[in-house]
DNA sequence: ATTTCAAATGTAATCGATTACAGTAAATTC
DNA sequence: GAATTTACTGTAATCGATTACATTTGAAAT
């Protein structure tokens, strides 16, 4: 291993030169400055990234935390937030948790243990172990999409879930539908509760029923897509419109409706949420919400970085801007 | 900052004793065990890694090298790497390139200052800069579906695209298609040239043509696909059946043919490469080769790990099984 | 030529954990 | 009871880079 010391001697100097040169040149004379760099470049010398950061005691890192990566939508949160960390000096530990909490307390103690300088959560557990939730208080933590739960707030980068709903419903009760279902994601999120609240509020408004058996679902994939529109249609009276709570249960739906003989939107509408890649080359392509999935990944960067440099928070919510994309999955009711 | 000073204090021993508490209980009396252990959880202490780290030489992470989070194909990959990691003690460090050389460069420097032990590189580029081509001489890298260029040679985990193609052709010619076309990837990849001299090896085989103006594309995603599509149908012969080099490509190309009015398989038969999850739910499913996308991921960080370890390499080279998987998207020749 | 001051460089402490080596206490053997 | 071995524990060196402080160098000022 060619190290610092190596290079002092190579260039008949002290190691603080040597350092110096590297970190701070201007503190040093063209001359040493010159023979420092030639035994740099000779010895093939690159500073031992470990070394810095024990020193420093930041590693310049943070860990995400994605409950499931086969989710596209997840991936473009992920681009942003690498783009982002890049551009301020970070790097990004990936940390693949499928929902299980002891993979979450293990990616989470990488923080107690300096092996990261902050986190930012995907799902809307807390990621500590219950023995670690002290020492967590003063980590550096964001919230992307969901919500951590527990008595301490943390920020949270999200989107008006309910609002979007709304539209959603709006758009569907504008083409006349009147026999509503949805298939939910996972229950036990925060987001489930909004988006079903903004669902309602509208149906409520217009005096149009949502009764719990034409609620399905349960997880945010396309196989639950499928099996929600199963129960759906053993159902005595057939729905018109579907709220899928994501693409991907929307995929899923689609294709099994169009598997019972029926067509998307003569008989049914179904609309979607997140608007991944692929939704616009569906046939046919989905109605659905856009998030900035992007961007949510870069401001969650910022927002835990400046975390992580203790600056003083401006706001703890950050609630972006969503966009109703109508495409032909959705139409008029059927007579 | 609890350290492990503070914890010797509290315990009324020295670091070397709660060091060893922690690393090789067994060399402690149960007595001392006991207290240092008190300590450790009265101060909340956990062993600061980088700290170890340093010390070890080792960071026990790896770099993984992604030209494109978007598609969903290496995500599975990085699932598996990153299951496969979490099991050694490794974590993954998410490189997103974005095919771009200089961002190679630079994540591909974290292995030569001791960030990463090793990198997993899924483009088909050598990462390094230039100038540090000589010191990467010995690191520990892998290459997965690709490989990667230069004399040196890596091991490489990868399919055998020349076999699978031919399946797929071999499917193809089977149904009496003779007018063939091609929407490519990436053309600078070693998948390019084994997917098309795969294919044109059955052409050839049965006296059919694959002509120049019959071959579109040039990277791996839906756009390239639906370009593609509208390349092809502007030629004077229109093709029965279209090669696409991925399933992103596929997806686009259906979408683009249903667009001019033609039907899949009816009119054109399309297939694709990687059954990739949405692949099984399009309209119609996706005729397409299987990729043990996840198991290639678990492949190379073993590969990796042993490289690290310095263990001797059994092979420079494994392949993996593909699977044909024949859905609707083909069918037989149009009359 | 001497003094003064700033700039450049070197020495050594430091970050936090690990570990070779040394030292001490307890257990075993004769 | 003395000698020897074994088991624990402590002291201090170490990993590689950074940096406070000390020292040297050289230029400017008198």
């Amino acid at each position: 291993m060619t190290n610092i010391k190596k290079v002092s001697e190579l260039a008949g100097v002290s190691t603080a030169t040597v350092s110096r040169t590297l970190k701070s040149p201007e503190q040093v004379t063209a001359a040493t400055r010159e023979k420092v760099m030639q035994a740099v470049k000779q010895a093939g010398y690159r500073p031992n990234w470990l070394a810095s950061s024990v020193k420093s005691g930041k590693s310049n890192s943070i860990v995400v935390l994605v409950p499931n990566l086969t989710n596209p939508f997840f991936l473009r949160i992920i681009g942003g937030i690498e783009q982002a960390a890049q551009e301020k000096g970070y790097s990004v530990l990936l940390g693949d948790t499928q929902g299980d909490s002891r993979r979450e307390h293990e990616y989470a103690g990488m923080v107690l243990s300096n092996r990261a300088d902050g986190l930012i959560q995907l799902d809307h557990s807390f990621p500590f172990a219950p023995q670690d939730a002290e020492l967590a208080d003063n980590i550096p933590m964001v919230s992307v999409c969901e919500r951590i739960e527990g008595e301490r707030k943390y920020p949270v980068i999200e989107l008006d879930n309910y609002a979007a709903s709304r539209a959603l419903a709006h758009h569907l009760v504008g083409y006349g539908h009147q026999k509503f279902a949805a298939i939910v994601g996972q229950i036990s999120s925060q987001i489930y509760r909004e988006r079903l609240a903004g669902i309602r509020s509208v149906l409520q408004e217009e005096n149009l029923p949502l009764p719990d058996e034409m609620l399905a679902g349960g997880s945010y994939s396309i196989e639950s897509g499928i099996e929600g529109v199963r129960q759906l249609l053993k159902q005595p009276v057939r729905p018109t419109a579907i709220f899928c709570f994501n693409d991907d249960i929307a995929i899923g739906a689609i294709h099994e409706i169009k598997k019972h003989g029926l067509r998307v939107p003569e008989d049914i509408s179904v609309v979607g949420f997140d608007n991944i890649k692929v939704s616009a080359f569906m046939d046919p392509p989905l109605t659905t919400v856009d998030q900035p999935a992007y961007d949510m990944g870069r401001r969650a960067v910022e927002v835990l970085v400046s975390q992580i440099r203790k600056e003083p928070l401006t706001r703890s919510k950050e609630v972006l801007p969503f966009q109703l994309i109508e495409r032909e999955s959705s139409g008029p009711a059927p007579q």
